[in-house]
RNA sequence: GGGCGAUUAGCUCAGUUGGCUAGAGCGUCUCGUUGACGUCGAGAAGGCCACAGGUUCGAGUCCUGUAUCGCCCACCA
């Protein structure tokens, strides 16, 4: 048709000219800061995320840009919505992760830590922090993330300390902290100790180690380990006091081998009789469960390793086991087995499948450590008698917080249910110092801000400040409040908290949304989010974990400098749902690139070709699009409500692709007007949250942007209207559609050229319906003409379609082919009467007519009819054959 | 040992409170394309919805069991 030559707006769309333009255009207009927003006055409700912070250890991952994608979607439709939307971006400082990759960084050097000092290294973390930090800040702000930067925050900011200053000491006042001296997990590689889910346990290979301690005056007890250089710290051997086989033993001496200890032998109902020999060796230093049963029975804790799991030198010296001074706990165990054997105390070895614990960040095997350490206690009654874990666990049970998917109640309580005393304390350098005194002379603990000038209770002037720092996740568990200034009464924390939203990944929900629940409970007395959507893992295409040392990882700045940002965006959003890993492709990423340049086109070809809309005489076509559209924002609005962002998607690909640019941007090609402008500039919105760099710029292209403010991340969002027969022109429009189908098969099936043009004839009651459209059924069918009539006879040497109310011939001259002809529309009819038997089935059981819903039933027996009418024309045509 | 999830076209997944002759995208095949777009268009092939029972007028959808895969939790020496 008479379409202009398109001069100024590329065929091809590049987001690499575009992207960082329009980031800095948003910028610039303030809208990320809900303070700027246009209509100030009618934006009464508050939408607000706190963004998941990233560790400060470098660079993002695809899992980072799928979170940005899914809350920045979120955000930007509530902001559309007319909401005071508020996203606040920052970083953690992720304490041990943090600080072991300085560390790597310093060994390289060949410097460790403590060749710095603690001062120095200290800087050296600051300004590593400060680098990466800024890596993450461009990374993010590559994605279009919509937040806002003038509220950025780190956990390490001075109100974020404070924040947990202030929480700590109140704690601490409250009875809800306090320091003990029990057993711990401890990771010899950080040095530190780690929280119970901090430690993974991993199947390994091991194995059994049956041993046999002599009892004094004649016997030997029989037992197993899977840790036999902890031998060196037993202090007991410990029966069921109702085993027979041992009741003569009670009370009775073994003397260990190797270090000629006197253990006891004791009685205890927690021992089983039926596992192994009945007979437990007891090692309180090192074991938790020994540890209690130590505790009941008295014994000594003798602790045999030093920090890094080496056999200690004065322990070793003090308990006469000298030898093993020094040695690494796997070589300590070599020895001690080659020992044992050497002197006739080893009974055999089996290989065994156990489970060890791993440290969550470095991976190494974790030692259980008895040391003095601070702990949160999760089962101390407070005000309204109740503990942080019941708390935590009503707040979820009220339905006061929602967690998408529902599922993840379930594991969710069963982990808060099982909870014990959170050990905070970390012997890291890197974090928040544990705000807390000792007196010098009197051993005094003060927990309080400032240092103390003298001891509160002796007045000693020896003061010493604890040298612990926090588990980093006490921190991030304010972050929904320290973000908006708390402990200050802010405006902030008045308007956004609790914020809407909490958008992070399952495989943190214990780390970190549990501990963010307990801590806001305990801190505002209010849930810290509304609700938690939780995302899967990004995977690579054969669903295999990404990760750097099998070289799968998809680089999202590398894939956003060759697709687009959005494309990368929403190859994360569809066909991803919440809860369930993702499984992504470049294959996947480029097919939407190809999606945001046909919205590219579309959009092109609507504000080069577009026609000025004619509202009062409307066609068929317009209506159905119109009607189309107006479905469109009805379910979209609905699933970005939903956060079915996956959905969402979809609806505007399918609108998008197959409605607009197939049908009816081709059929406009046929009309003197049509309603182009109007369907883009909402297609535009609703596909904003999902696409903001492309459909930003195409609103300025357009024209649509008025004035400098006038941008689309604020316009408004569509309201869905009220059409008359939307119903009867989706089926008016579906004749049209319909015909055309069936001339294009025609010509597929008889192979007629495509530039071959023929006339077509169609018979059809709804002739005038097709007659309108007439324009466009010879377009898009790539007809020379058409005879459109109520009915009519067969014309000579021509095939045949028969659709529903019409029936399309078209010319097919010397290609007749009588035999195949009539072997077609056997098959159809063949076809039809199958389907007509299911039918008829359905309605000859007296139970579907009884209990089936009257709407059901009527509309089979309307399918009945239409099949009927069907096979009658079909039996007509093969009968005049 | 306990819990959870998945199993639908070659691949990735949709399938809302049970009404489906089971859909989409990618891939495959055939054909086409000098005015929006080859990052494109038209058409086609391809599925006893893991298996076995049950509930129901009706089950991909609900219940029970089985199998395979995956994940999470758990101190048994």
């Amino acid at each position: 048709m008479n379409t202009k030559n398109p001069k100024n707006i590329p065929t091809v769309y590049e987001p690499k000219k575009v992207e960082d333009k329009i980031y800095k255009i948003w910028e610039k207009s303030g809208y990320f800061n809900p303070d700027k927003l246009p209509n100030k006055k009618t934006r009464k409700k508050s939408f607000s995320i706190m963004m998941p912070p990233p560790n400060a250890t470098g660079v993002l991952h695809i899992g980072h840009t799928l979170m940005l994608a899914i809350q920045d979607a979120e955000v930007r439709f509530h902001r559309m919505r007319g909401e005071k939307a508020l996203w606040i971006p920052g970083t953690d400082h992720a304490s041990i992760a943090t600080q072991n990759v300085v560390e790597k960084l310093l060994l390289k050097e060949g410097k460790t830590k403590e060749d710095l000092g603690r001062k120095a290294f200290l800087k050296e973390v600051d300004k590593f922090v400060k680098n990466s930090k800024n890596t993450i800040k461009t990374q993010i702000k590559k994605m279009g993330s919509s937040c806002d930067w003038s509220r950025e925050a780190y956990t390490l900011d001075k109100n974020l300390s404070e924040a947990v200053q202030t929480v700590f000491i109140k704690m601490y006042n409250d009875g809800l902290i306090y320091k003990g001296f029990r057993m711990v997990n401890w990771c010899p590689r950080c040095v530190s100790t780690l929280a119970d889910d901090e430690v993974n346990h991993k199947e390994k290979d091991g194995n059994l180690y049956y041993i046999k301690y002599p009892i004094k005056d004649g016997g030997f007890f029989f037992f197993f380990t899977t840790r036999p250089e902890t031998m060196l710290g037993d202090t007991a051997l410990v029966v069921n006091p109702k085993d027979e086989r041992y009741l003569d033993f009670i009370g009775r001496t073994s003397v260990m081998p190797l270090t000629q200890r006197e253990i006891p032998v004791l009685a205890d109902s927690y021992v089983e009789t039926g596992f192994g020999t009945g007979v437990l060796k007891v090692t309180p230093g090192h074991d938790f469960n020994d540890f209690n049963l130590g505790k009941k029975h008295k014994l000594d804790v003798i602790d045999i390793f030093d920090e890094r799991a080496k056999i200690d030198a004065k322990s070793a010296e003090y308990h006469n086991f000298k030898d093993y001074a020094g040695l690494d706990r796997f070589e300590a165990r070599k020895k001690i087995i080659n020992d044992l054997q050497k002197e006739g105390f080893l009974v055999k070895i089996e290989p065994h499948k156990h489970n060890v614990g791993h440290c969550y960040r470095c991976d190494s095997v974790m030692e259980p450590k008895v040391s003095s350490q601070w702990f949160v206690d999760v089962n101390k009654k407070i005000k309204g008698g109740r503990s942080l874990k019941q708390k935590a666990i009503e707040a979820v049970k009220s339905g006061k917080i929602e967690i998408i998917p529902k599922r993840f109640d379930k594991t969710y309580f069963h982990w808060m249910n099982n909870l014990n005393d959170w050990c905070i304390s970390r012997q890291i350098w890197f974090g928040h110092k544990i705000p807390a005194y000792y007196c010098g002379d009197c051993s005094e603990i003060m927990v309080q801000a400032k240092k103390p000038a003298h001891c509160k209770k002796c007045r000693s002037k020896k003061i010493r400040a604890e040298g612990d720092t926090l588990d980093t996740w006490f921190s991030s568990g304010l972050w929904t409040f320290s973000t908006l200034g708390w402990p200050k009464k802010t405006k902030d924390l008045k308007e956004f908290h609790p914020t809407s939203l909490m958008e992070t990944g399952y495989d943190i929900i214990f780390f970190w949304v549990a501990r963010m629940i307990i801590m806001s409970e305990y801190a505002l007395g209010e849930v810290p989010f509304k609700k938690v959507y939780l995302h899967g893992l990004v995977r690579d295409e054969k669903g295999v974990k990404m990760s750097k040392s099998i070289g799968n990882v998809i680089d999202p700045l590398v894939v956003s400098e060759k697709y687009g940002a959005d494309a990368t965006r929403l190859s994360l959003i569809i066909g991803n749902s919440p809860g369930n890993d993702l499984k992504l492709s470049e294959e996947k990423i480029a097919s939407f690139r190809n999606f945001s340049n046909k919205i590219w086109n579309v959009s092109r070809y609507a504000i080069l070709n577009s026609k000025p809309t004619n509202v009062k005489d409307l066609t068929i076509p317009d209506k159905w699009i119109l009607s189309k559209l107006n479905t469109l924002i009805k379910e979209i609005t609905a699933h970005y409500e939903k956060i079915e962002l996956s959905l969402a998607g979809e609806k505007l690909r399918e609108f998008i692709w197959s409605d607009l640019a197939d049908w009816y941007i081709e059929t406009a090609k046929t009309q003197k007007s049509d309603v182009l402008k109007d369907i883009l500039k909402n297609i535009l919105v609703l596909a904003h949250p999902l696409l903001p760099f492309l459909t930003e710029h195409i609103w300025e292209v357009a024209g649509f942007k008025k004035d400098p403010k006038n941008l689309l991340i604020v316009e408004s969002w569509p309201k869905e209207t009220n059409i008359k027969n939307g119903k009867s022109v989706e089926k008016d429009f579906a004749l049209i559609k319909d015909t055309i189908v069936a001339v294009r098969n025609l010509r597929a099936e008889y192979k007629v050229e495509p530039n071959k043009k023929i006339t077509a004839i169609i018979y059809s009651k709804e002739e005038k319906i097709l007659n309108s459209a007439k324009p466009a059924i010879l377009f898009l069918a790539g007809l020379s003409d058409a005879i459109i009539e109520k009915s009519g006879q067969k014309p000579e040497n021509s095939a045949e379609a028969i659709i529903k109310k019409i029936s399309v011939y078209i010319p097919i001259g010397d290609l007749m082919d009588k035999e195949k002809e009539l072997e077609r529309i056997r098959k159809e009819l063949a076809g039809a009467i199958e389907y007509r038997a299911v039918i008829q089935r359905k309605l000859e059981n007296e139970n579907f007519i009884k209990r089936a819903p009257e709407k059901i039933v009527n509309e089979e027996k309307k399918k009945l009819e239409e099949q009927n009418d069907l096979i009658k024309i079909l039996e007509e045509k093969l009968r005049l054959f």
